[in-house]
DNA sequence: CTGTTAGCGCGTTCAA
DNA sequence: TTGAACGCGCTAACAG
């Protein structure tokens, strides 16, 4: 097939581990051979082969990724920001799409085992028991991304819903506004329904603002829901200044309402949606953000995994995206 | 470390090639020792060394996918495509990807062709010819993505522009339009620029419309121009019933422009929009779509890629897209 | 500074 | 039906 070091020691008349050193600028061996070395090595145009090499050294310099969906433009995100510190320390990256079937998590922890991957980044919808016990008996180093884990074994990483709701209804207080509504989602979603609200509640409280359950609207994260959310809203008796929605599809759903209401944006009222990523960019290249962008929940999960690999000890099991507010400014998101 | 044929020829008492035989189901061992063998492997959970395998067999059973950017949707929906298909053929996807930079891209080919990679396919801004020689170099079985190719040796497909454009601006006809305007990208572009300017150019000369200059803007595929260049075409003498823009982006911006201008959509105009995958599915998951989707070049360029592979012939050496369409009807781009 | 030897874990003849 | 032996390509420990 393709030239090996076998190939090239026999042509410099040297032994295979001398080719291998020299390949490998493992200390000095002879100037003289070594350049014969490197000239024929080059001149042969000698391909090292990363699976022989996997296989003597045990490490493939390979990470996993299992996610549900990659078209899912907030998956791609945060495979981006795992893809991007990957190669900054050297590893590739295997994915693996699940859509979100427990059958297929399963059947793709083990087959990435079988590759022996240097390690593993989960990422789901939901964290099934059983996955996570697979996980955890693979011994191979797993980092879980925006899921809470049952047991305190594998490390994750996740979004601070409430503390993100919270400063994103702060900044809102901070620009004056005092009749802030929440358009949230399904409230018994913990993470993007209940934590978000959660936020928002907290927030007022420490800012002295009354708690109006009129100003709460739930919809389903969907753009339309937010649409007839914001229909609601503009129909009562305290109009809101200030509209924050737990996901920019609703944000956007509720700029249409409001449009349609005859309301200039930002002027009448401020909007403001809890950036998924799944349309802000797409529909305004041109956005403004503050804090993080959502591919840092990737590059975030790779450093750690990265610790884990290099055996390094973590601070703690349970990590947060150490973000000011995954927000956009509604205001830029007119259509 | 973990569990090897070895571990379980010892206890079961054969040699390890029994063992190797029965698990990889080869012709009958007597059914005795068999069970037993399957017994002990499970129960010390033995998991096949996939890389040992792949440095005897000389194949990994992974595909390379070199890609300049994950973020893009348009690119991600490929890639989903191909991961798709290469998981029905049993093989996984190692993604590079390069931000379209050439020494990026040179980087991941050696890469990958250290991994020893199945297969790899290319997909990019450009093709550098650099890298089609590098890549026809490596002997590994590629195929390129939607980019011409200056050789005839590596296969490739693509989306052919000219008679996708020229349907959408039949399907415009057929609805009774016959001022079609067009809002065009860069026509140095020769694929999405040039090439869909043709298609409409074509349409309108079978279906004896006359083509005027005036009814042609130019934009650079991004929202804004698009909002621009509907702009100008509304200000002129002959106003268009229906609006053909080069990408979906444009699109928007157009139909921005038209409601700003006090527009109707579809009712006083009608605006479709070449889709790039950009922006269509984020603005309206609700969207009606004609022709096949994106990701089915990835599918394509999979399962030609698995041909190659598996040393079948191709009939050609360049694909295009078997598709009738990849449009949304702008009509319910509304936001 | 360099060669020898011994694996890494598995597949695959070729005999037996 | 099964086992012994060798090879895949490279690394690493130990002599020399």
């Amino acid at each position: 097939m393709s030239v090996t070091l076998k190939d090239i020691a026999a042509i410099v008349g040297v032994s295979e581990s001398t080719v291998s050193r020299v390949l490998n600028g493992i200390p000095r061996a002879s100037e003289k051979t070594s350049k014969r070395i490197l000239e024929v090595a080059r001149s042969l145009k000698y391909t090292p082969n990363e699976v022989a090499r996997s296989l003597a050294k045990q490490q493939t310099h390979i990470i996993g990724l299992i996610i549900s969906d990659i078209y899912n433009p907030y998956f791609a995100a945060v495979t981006g920001g795992i893809e991007e510190i990957a190669g900054l320390y050297g590893f590739n990256l295997i994915i693996a799409t699940t859509g979100g079937q427990e059958e297929e998590e399963l059947k793709y922890i083990t087959i990435l085992k079988e590759k022996r991957v240097d390690g593993m980044i989960f990422m789901s919808g939901r964290m099934p028991e059983i996955c996570e016990k697979t996980l955890i008996e693979t011994l191979i180093p797993t980092v879980v991304v925006a899921r809470q884990v049952k047991e305190e074994i594998l490390p994750s990483i996740h979004i601070d819903n409430v503390s993100e709701s919270y400063q994103a209804v702060e900044y809102l207080i901070k620009l004056g506004h005092r009749k802030i509504a929440m358009i949230s989602g399904d409230l018994g979603d913990i993470e993007s329904g209940y934590n978000r609200w959660l936020g928002y509640k907290k927030a007022l409280a420490d800012y002295n603002l009354p708690y109006r359950a009129e100003l709460l609207e739930q919809g389903d994260f969907r753009m339309n829901s937010g649409k007839i959310a914001m229909g609601k809203l503009l129909q009562q008796n305290t109009v809101p200044t200030a509209v924050f929605a737990a996901s920019d599809a609703m944000g956007v759903g509720a700029i249409k309402a409001a449009k349609e209401a005859g309301l200039r944006i930002p002027d009448d009222i401020s909007i403001m949606g809890f950036d998924n990523n799944l349309i802000s960019r797409a529909c305004d290249p041109e956005l403004t953000t503050i804090g993080q962008p959502v591919k840092d929940l990737g590059k975030n999960a790779m450093e750690i995994l990265n610790k884990v690999i290099k055996g390094e000890k973590l601070e703690k099991r349970t990590y947060y995206l150490p973000c000011e507010l995954i927000i956009r400014e509604s205001t830029r998101l007119l259509i």
